[in-house]
DNA sequence: TATGAATGAGAGTTCATTCAT
DNA sequence: CATGAATGAACTCTCATTCAT
């Protein structure tokens, strides 16, 4: 919507602001007040891009998701003839990295007023990317393996963000462990 | 706090009121009108009890806690000299079934106001009752390791309840690779 | 909803605080602040009974409807067998005191925000009512004259509450003039 | 205001969409974003030639009573000598159709935000143009009679207005009973 | 002139919490 | 203890208006 350098110049700010509040607050606590003051802005200029918290929320995350599937299609692109193992550890590091980077991304990815269809929409698109670049094992996975594990894998990258927040003496083996656990798995 | 009998049936129905809501809406979102509404008690009796909404989530939290710290305790009990596989998957089905029963667990257990040091304690004890578990092993793990497959256990506890809520044709087989992951690491 | 005495005193002053700010500001433009502060409450007391502008709106309009229509009931009654041309002036006086004693009615009669279903509907209501009246005049009406007199009558006093806002030069004459048309038209 | 050919064609089209506008959603609740997206211009265009919401209203506002005024002015001029019953004929037809056509009319006539003084000049003035029109009946009217009846023949237009937007079953016949009433009275 | 971004006072509404009965 | 009314800070959102380009 920003038609001038300006405002494109604004758009980013408020994005980043409200990504730094959401990762912060969660959506829920976060105040389109405090993401204003955050970017330098008026609360009428926010508003002014994004109608709605509602829908800045949407926007960040949706750029995120675009973001993040450009990397797996990329991914995907480079991985083909690899062994399943070591796809499951690349697709664990950039995962990882992407979401390190990203803390406001599971906090838009769970916000309460999303509504179910959409949130499961997507997920099965992340699912389906990652099954993809399972699918180009070589050896390669049985029937139905890539699409299981993929689920799997989404839900140890949760468990990671968690783990992060955690004890940093208990964090670290942990995270190896998943991984190990991970790898071993997909060899056999 | 509640000293008659009529006391007591106030405050059981206001926890029950509050778990539902919790689980329904998440900590944030849920009011202390609606609460006591559900629990058919006035606002001012809610407050009678509960002088204030961290209170009476950190009261519930702390009930469940303590049962399912009862449980554990029974399940070491119960588990000295099992195999190690044996007894991640009984962790495994108790826990499951553990917060199954009580969905508004998990939204007590991440509510944003805690206090991270009381929320890394809380996690530190229960870690510690798991690895207890895990250590009554036999053959037994090797030194450390109950500590970290107690956070591993956990987290994948974490990932179960996000399961449930997925789609029902990719949610099981999920879970059950869980299972073989986690029994297949604790085997060797 | 207000159950002790003390909220039924409130509601009161609140509706007529209400009265009186849309009767001068209209709907659009009365603020719920100002009726608050007119009715020496709070904010949030105004809420705890009104939980919307629209809803608080409604409220009083249809307390003055009921109103109105006992009026009109009695008035019914009164008025059995006389003649047209004098059931028209009772009607006219009645009803002007009516609107006279109540300068928000035509306020929130056409507000906006009402839709139109309802706004057909509530005039529906009070034209038949008119037409009831007109329909026991002896000598009788033509068949079918009740109903659209109720019209014309509800129009002429949509115009009088008008008038008295104009000239008072102008304005009584008018009404004068009003009255008599009204009493010819009906007297044959 | 504007110099410019191009400035012309602007002004007409921004009046234009202010009158749809004002007429769909009324003055308080029409915004000035809106009408100038209306016209196809930009907010900054809008208010270089109306620096004020009320100011744009109250343009279109004069735009419209000076056709008005040139309009009875131009029925003066054809009516002289006609029964007054007649003339009410042709007065109400004509400002029926100008009103009509002309749905914002009612809007900005009675804006609130319009000074009281200013608002009273401007229905002096036409009435004392219908009255000017009724004075030229022959035979005559009696004296006072023209400037009454002007307010009466003003009233009564408000009120077909409003009947317009009623039920359709309703309104036709009370728009003839007005008919009817006005000519009998002007008649004798 | 034209455009679109910027501003901020103010409106409606919510809700945890306190108080009077 | 119970009830329900009272309070007001804080929140989301709107919109007339101003400014920079």
């Amino acid at each position: 919507m920003p038609q001038l350098e300006r405002g494109k110049a604004r758009v980013a700010a408020l994005m980043a602001a409200a990504a730094a509040v959401f990762a912060e607050k969660g959506y829920d606590t976060a105040t389109m007040t405090e993401i204003a003051a955050g970017a330098g802005a008026s609360i009428g200029s926010l508003y002014q891009f994004f109608p709605t918290k509602e829908l800045l929320a949407a926007a960040l995350h949706e750029a995120y998701l675009e973001r993040l599937s450009g990397e797996l299609d990329r991914l995907r692109e480079e991985a083909a003839g690899r062994p399943a193992a070591e796809l499951g550890d690349q697709l664990f590091e950039r995962l990882a990295d992407f979401l390190a980077q990203r803390p406001a991304f599971v906090a838009l990815a769970e916000r309460r007023d999303i509504d179910k269809a959409r949130k499961r929409a997507t997920r099965a698109l992340l699912r389906r990317q990652i099954a993809a670049i399972l699918a180009q094992a070589a050896p390669p996975l049985p029937p139905g393996a890539p699409e299981v594990m993929a689920v799997v894998i989404l839900h140890l990258m949760r468990a990671m963000i968690t783990l992060s927040g955690d004890d940093e003496e208990v964090g670290p083996p942990a995270v190896a462990v998943f991984r190990r656990m991970l790898r071993a798995y997909l060899a056999g």
